[in-house]
DNA sequence: CGGATTTGACCCGCGC
DNA sequence: GCGCGGGTCAAATCCG
């Protein structure tokens, strides 16, 4: 994975208004978004998303009652590279990341017990977890979602627990990239966390597979924080939009995601879910 | 003391 | 086949 093609920012995406169609990576199934045409506005409205020009900054928006301000978007491919947007853009994403060649894997399985054999621990020392993965098996990924949000701090709360199993340095990036395992056994669900080397104050955190369980709880009992919609909602919720291609099985046209105003006064399960995910994407 | 983090080693997939 | 880079493991260490 290298530089010039996929993880270089900034090619996919024009760094202000004049967005560009982020495109298809064709060799790997792997469909992108929108934006500022006619055409790709009517692409971004088939996921539910709205994008309108007087509203599309709003992820510069400040919102002091966040962890960060909100930014979006962009998809990963199942190799793993991320298709950025220029920092300094407003781009909706949705991604739809096809995981596995193998189409007998579905997407919608939370839990994976191919692999994983229960993380580590169990197995006799002779038979190296990593060689327990069925040999000529290939890594199974899970769908996907990525996002980018303006953040000091790197590991955003977002109302489950992690733990941290590796952290590697990336490169073409100054910063690592941490990798994160929900706490919860049965919830094979991790997450990547790195800062763009193209904007230190954004930070990046992919989102692997689903929950099988709910939030831990709302650690300050304030407000959860976007990061908490994707995490635990906006995926499983958006599951059956992981497909190549973008055909959307159905009208969800909902209000666009706007900033609101009026933070969540309540710690819903819906978190900022309202303010960024319209409800017909959710499927509960 | 138990759980979380750190960190070096190892494995795997992919491009050349 | 080889090398590179991403991803994961697991022992050591840290911390509450």
């Amino acid at each position: 994975m290298d530089d010039k093609e996929r993880s270089d920012p900034g090619t996919a995406f024009t760094s202000d208004s004049s967005w560009t169609l982020g495109g298809q990576d064709a060799a790997e199934s792997v469909n992108f978004f929108f934006s500022g045409s006619d055409r790709e506005s009517s692409i971004l409205s088939q996921f539910g998303w709205n994008l309108h020009p007087e509203t599309s900054s709003f992820a510069d928006h400040d919102r002091s009652d966040l962890a960060g301000s909100i930014s979006y978007g962009f998809t990963e491919s199942s190799t793993g590279s991320l298709q950025q947007a220029a920092p300094t853009t407003t781009n909706l994403a949705r991604s739809a990341d096809v995981s596995t060649p193998n189409p007998s894997v579905s997407s919608s399985s939370s839990e994976d017990p191919t692999e994983k054999s229960t993380g580590s621990g169990g197995k006799p020392p002779e038979i190296p977890s990593k060689l327990v993965r069925k040999k000529g098996q290939k890594r199974i990924r899970q769908p996907r979602f990525a996002f980018m949000t303006k953040s000091e701090v790197d590991h955003l709360e977002d109302g489950y627990r992690w733990r941290k199993y590796g952290q590697k340095a990336v490169k073409n990036s100054p910063f690592p990239r941490s990798y994160y395992r929900c706490t919860n056994s049965k919830c094979t669900v991790k997450k990547r966390v790195e800062r763009s080397s193209e904007d230190s104050t954004v930070v990046i955190t992919t989102y692997e597979g689903q929950h099988c369980h709910h939030t831990v709880g709302f650690p300050r009992g304030g407000v959860l924080n976007h990061e908490a919609a994707f995490a635990g909602h906006l995926s499983p919720a958006i599951s059956p939009y992981y497909y190549p291609g973008i055909h959307m099985p159905q009208e969800t046209r909902e209000p666009p995601i706007l900033p609101d105003p009026t933070p969540p006064q309540v710690p819903t399960d819906d978190g900022l879910l309202g303010d960024i995910v319209p409800p017909g994407m959710r499927s509960r």
